[in-house]
DNA sequence: GTCTATATACAGATAGAC
DNA sequence: GTCTATCTGTATATAGAC
């Protein structure tokens, strides 16, 4: 993968600091509205000791996007606990993933990623094979596993239905909500996974015997 | 709508050079990364004009924007001509939307946008409602119609229709294409689009009478 | 390693001649 | 209106003392 992953073997706290404040102003106010003067006291360190750990603001952003992969790597791995595939089961799932995806903080990375896509596009192929293609790989394994147990049409592409069960749940709330607009309440949350799996099911599930 | 409009009266040559300039560089390069020189010497008018006709970057950047929200807007008109909601015309119609969704110009504008979305956001919401937001109540209100001549199946919520439809021919392309990966081709795009139809009318045509 | 103070460069915006 | 030349602030990055 290209977006080499931080190195755990570094725990100084001030690097933690750093780390931690630069994501804080990066995240909200984007990359090129971030002084390293603002992270350095934010992170309550002299802009030197800043320096003497990252070479520069372009290392800074880097280290911390891939420590946001990384982070998001294994959060996909932890819904990957959520296991069965029809029903309820979708529903659980997809309820748990549109949570993740309408979070301030995945909103906030997507968005800086995005930003900057056009001067650091190894990042972005990066962040995009950690998050979201990792967990579209995922799914499309789960529903393959899914259809040899007969409990998905038998003719479906596993992939291309999971792009669509995504799709589905996702529908306009992302791109509203990478637009500024509002963020919908956990009901609402609810009642858009309920009407995507239901759709889902019925374009996918096995014709119930008669 | 917030996204205040560009008036047509303003045709001087200069000012349309400075948009296409400014427009061309900040779509490419992004807000904080093109300066007033580089917008000046692209257009070939010194500094001092480009600031006789915009009082500053961000009122510069706004004009772009604005400009692209009627572009984008009377797009979406032009795609309302494509009238029919089933079949054949939904294939005819996700076509052009995923094409137009997909093309380069269309991906540097959402890019911009999301990425000052902190920076501007009354321009965020004014891009989404000129384009996007647009687009999918139009698409509501066409699927409306169909369900109304028996199209489509009675129960459905036409406006969650317009998100199923429009997210299972997203899929993950859009994703993909915006944290810079590969832009399928016409073949690919063909093929995402027959798929998605094919599910959303399993999911919502009325059953054929047997 | 950590700090204060500074070098260097470039950005946005303007003054004044024509 | 349009240009050349310039002002002023601020950003990244570093030098040198402790």
């Amino acid at each position: 993968m290209s977006c080499s992953l931080a190195q755990p073997s570094d725990t100084s706290p001030k690097r933690s600091a750093i780390l931690k404040a630069g994501a804080q102003l990066f995240m909200a106010s984007g990359y090129a509205n971030v002084s390293m003067d603002a992270v350095a006291k934010e992170a309550g360190v002299s802009k030197a000791t800043l320096y003497a750990y990252f070479s520069g603001k372009e290392a800074l952003f880097s280290a911390i996007v891939g420590e946001r992969c990384t982070a998001i790597a294994a959060e996909s791995e932890e819904m990957a606990s959520h296991a069965e595939s029809t029903g309820a089961a979708l529903r659980e799932l997809g309820r748990v993933w549109i949570r993740f995806l309408m979070s301030p903080q995945s909103l906030a990375i997507h968005r800086t990623v995005i930003a900057e896509c056009a001067r650091f596009p190894d990042l972005a192929r990066g962040f995009y094979e950690a998050g979201p293609g990792r967990g579209r790989a995922w799914l499309g394994r789960r529903l393959a596993e899914a259809q040899q147990q007969g409990e998905l049409r038998a003719d479906a592409d596993p992939l291309v239905a999971a792009d669509h069960l995504v799709g589905l749940i996702r529908g306009d709330l992302y791109m509203q909500a990478m637009l500024g607009g509002p963020v919908p309440d956990d009901a609402a949350m609810d009642a858009v996974v309920d009407a995507a799996v239901a759709v889902f099911l019925r374009a996918y599930g096995v014709p119930s015997p008669r």
